[in-house]
DNA sequence: TCGCTGGTAAACACTC
DNA sequence: CGAGTGTTTACCAGCG
């Protein structure tokens, strides 16, 4: 309960210097948000520690590759260099994954032509990297999809089971979570079908050739040490063993979807992990033989009888006959590691299908979170992805320390400046406890705000995401006589938001501290003891008075505002109509997202304002707020007082007669203490 | 980096 | 005496 704030924010710092220290593997979230600074991926947060681990991965392949290549270089040339195959390990494995965590492919085409072009490696195992480099990244990438739906169907389920409401918004919900669950059967099989067809396209001719690799489960959830073990094994085995013609380790795909039948809707949604998380097995060549004796249908190039080698569809009755055609078939030159690019350059294309499936699919989540969440509390901190966002909800919850409401909407303010995190559920909600300064730099208006969000706030765990001072005031202007005792300030708290009803202590003493703090927080001896009033002047004084005057603000808003253009249009639009808000729907079931749109209106008008201040108010429908002259001391001191005056009249009347309201809330107090 | 602001915790005094 | 109220201080974090 106590300093949530700085345990976490010292669990991040450490986690940072791990994440940018030693092992170059395994990073935790923080150093992983850490190593994606610059942002260049939009990869979802929720699933990045996968996601890098799969990178990590197949760097480790290409470092393999590498490896090998220079452990031929040395035994052809006879070189005198020994060393270098250690020394040159570690710190090669050590700088990729930075760049594996930056980059989405892993080995770009220019490494895998500089690969090929050097020709040291040996055809197999060539050919390993590729089909590691194709399906890994397939099937990693399938893998955190379905997890990360299946977290988020999981948490759905979740929430509405608490929510504890009538059946028939139960049974929606239900019949909403079962055409998602098919809209996922549905993507699944699409990608199969993207991958069958792929496979199957022709795009070059095979050359009988050398002796192709059979491939080898290889596991998912490897880790990379053991990955490299292997490598280490494997390559060395295949130096060794040369002559051989023995294999290599690569890729076993055939329980994942890439090779596998449709899995059934149950073992895709419930268990996403049982086909891709598979045990490191560390394979020696012999072994290899053997698991593809013992699991004959296990080539992901060889389905029902026919080898799936991309264009080839050639008829094996059975899998000795496969591996045979594999060899002759299918090995590696020219042609085939060209039509090997030609395939990753296929993939990429899959991947941004992907990226944008995803993206509807989080549209769809969000759609009906918006739903579930409507009508009824949910008696968790409301968080559409809080159980994905691995990365901090899952380290820092604290059951006490409610302040880090996982969903803090104070974060929905911040994603406009943090891209397109479409999928990225971590963008919407930042999880944790970081505070940020929310509503009042952005002007939201409190009231209108509330409004709009009453009945979310009222049943989500949410931080709202006004300080305590806007807060405070709200309350106190919402008030017919506009003042109110300090417990009618509890009250009004406990009754508009679900947040305020746990950890009294901690928010009544911060209510207490701002009433004291603040000069606009007047206090007025009453007949009924004390009360408290809100100083107008004071208060807008105490608000932020950047854009008014300063032109530097003034610049940042017409940053922003050009930031936001694309947004431009449906937000107008929406203020246009001014009452109703274009997120109303958002912003009821997803603070965050009406909160991002609250935010990001607030900044356009911001913008528009001086435009127009400029030109003379064209600002049509919009509270006064928007005509405001930058010179008179404030658009705030006529934006709160006009606009959310009005607004707060209208919420006063939805919902207020704030002393009998306080009556039923009065218990409630008295029960939070307890907790 | 610094100053401002906000959130949280805590100590203390006062009143009922 | 305990709870509530009110004040004050300190510390920390985010932000410009």
């Amino acid at each position: 309960m106590m300093q949530e704030s700085g345990t976490e924010t010292k669990s991040n710092g450490s986690a940072i210097q791990n994440g940018s220290g030693g092992s170059n593997h395994l990073l935790e979230c923080g150093g992983l948000r850490e190593g994606r600074s610059n942002g260049e991926t939009p990869a979802v947060d929720i699933g990045a520690a996968d996601l890098a681990h799969a990178q990590q991965q197949q760097q480790q392949a290409l470092q393999v590759a590498r490896q090998l290549l220079l452990q031929q270089q040395q035994q052809q040339q006879v070189s005198g260099l020994k060393s270098p195959k250690r020394n040159d390990k570690q710190p090669a494995l050590q700088v990729p994954v930075s760049v594996a965590m930056m980059t989405p492919q892993v080995i770009t085409p220019q490494q895998m032509q500089q690969i090929l072009q050097q020709q040291v490696l040996s055809p197999q195992q060539l050919q390993v990297l590729l089909q590691q480099q194709q399906a890994l990244m397939l099937q990693q990438q399938l893998q955190e999809f379905y997890k990360k739906q299946q977290e988020q169907l999981q948490l759905q389920l979740l929430q509405q089971q608490h929510a504890g409401k009538q059946p028939k918004e139960q049974q929606q919900v239900a019949t909403q979570q079962l055409a998602f669950q098919q809209q996922l059967l549905q993507m699944q099989q699409l990608q199969q079908q993207h991958l069958l067809s792929l496979q199957r396209q022709g795009l070059l001719t095979i050359q009988p050739g050398q002796p192709a690799l059979p491939l080898q489960p290889l596991a998912q959830g490897m880790i990379p040490t053991e990955l490299q073990q292997l490598w280490k094994e494997v390559t060395s085995a295949h130096t060794a063993e040369e002559t051989t013609g023995n294999n290599h380790s690569s890729l076993d795909l055939t329980t994942t979807c890439v090779s596998s039948s449709a899995p059934s809707k149950t073992s895709l949604i419930m268990n996403p992990h049982a086909s891709t998380n598979g045990q490191l097995s560390v394979h020696t060549p012999k072994r290899e033989s053997l698991s593809h004796e013992e699991h004959p249908h296990s080539h992901p190039l060889y389905g029902h009888g026919v080898c799936k080698w991309p264009g080839c569809e050639a008829v094996c009755e059975d899998f000795q006959s496969f591996l045979k055609h594999l060899n002759s078939e299918h090995a590696l030159d020219d042609r085939s590691t060209a039509q090997c690019r030609v395939q990753m350059q296929v993939v990429q294309q899959l991947e941004l299908q992907l990226a944008k499936d995803k993206e509807r699919l989080q549209a769809m989540m969000t759609h009906l979170h918006v739903k579930s969440t409507e009508p009824k509390a949910a008696p968790q901190p409301l968080n559409l992805v809080s159980s994905v966002t691995l990365s901090k909800s899952a380290s820092e919850a604290s059951p006490q320390s409610l302040p880090h409401t996982p969903t803090t909407p104070t974060a929905p303010l911040t994603p406009v400046t943090q891209g397109p995190s479409v999928i990225t559920t971590t963008s919407m909600h930042t999880v944790g406890p970081i505070r940020r300064r929310y509503s009042d730099k952005y002007n939201v208006p409190i009231s209108s705000d509330i409004a709009q969000n009453q009945e979310f706030y009222k049943n989500a765990e949410v931080r709202p995401p006004f300080t305590y001072a806007s807060l405070i005031r709200q309350a106190i202007l919402e008030s017919p006589e506009k003042q109110l005792t300090l417990n009618e300030i509890y009250n009004w708290f406990t009754r508009m938001f679900a947040y305020f009803r746990r950890n009294a202590a901690t928010w009544k003493n911060a209510v207490r501290h701002n009433l004291s703090l603040h000069k606009c927080f007047v206090r007025v001896e009453n007949v009924k003891g004390a009360v408290w009033t809100v100083d107008e002047v004071e208060f807008q004084k105490r608000r932020p008075q950047k854009i008014s005057g300063n032109p530097s603000l003034i610049k940042n808003m017409q940053s922003s505002h050009a930031y936001c253009t694309p947004l431009n249009a449906a937000l107008q639009a929406s203020m246009a109509e001014n009452s109703i808000p274009l997120y109303t729907t958002a912003s009821m079931g997803n603070p965050t997202l009406g909160n991002l749109a609250s935010a990001i209106r607030e900044e356009l008008n911001g913008a528009m304002e001086h435009t127009n201040s400029n030109e003379s108010d064209s600002s049509p429908g919009r509270s006064p707020m928007q005509a405001v002259h930058p010179v008179h001391v404030k658009e705030e001191p006529l934006d709160p007082e006009e606009a959310e005056g009005p607004l707060s009249l209208v919420t006063t009347a939805n919902h207020s007669p704030d002393f009998d309201h306080d009556r039923d809330y009065e218990d409630e107090p008295v029960n939070e203490d307890m907790e």
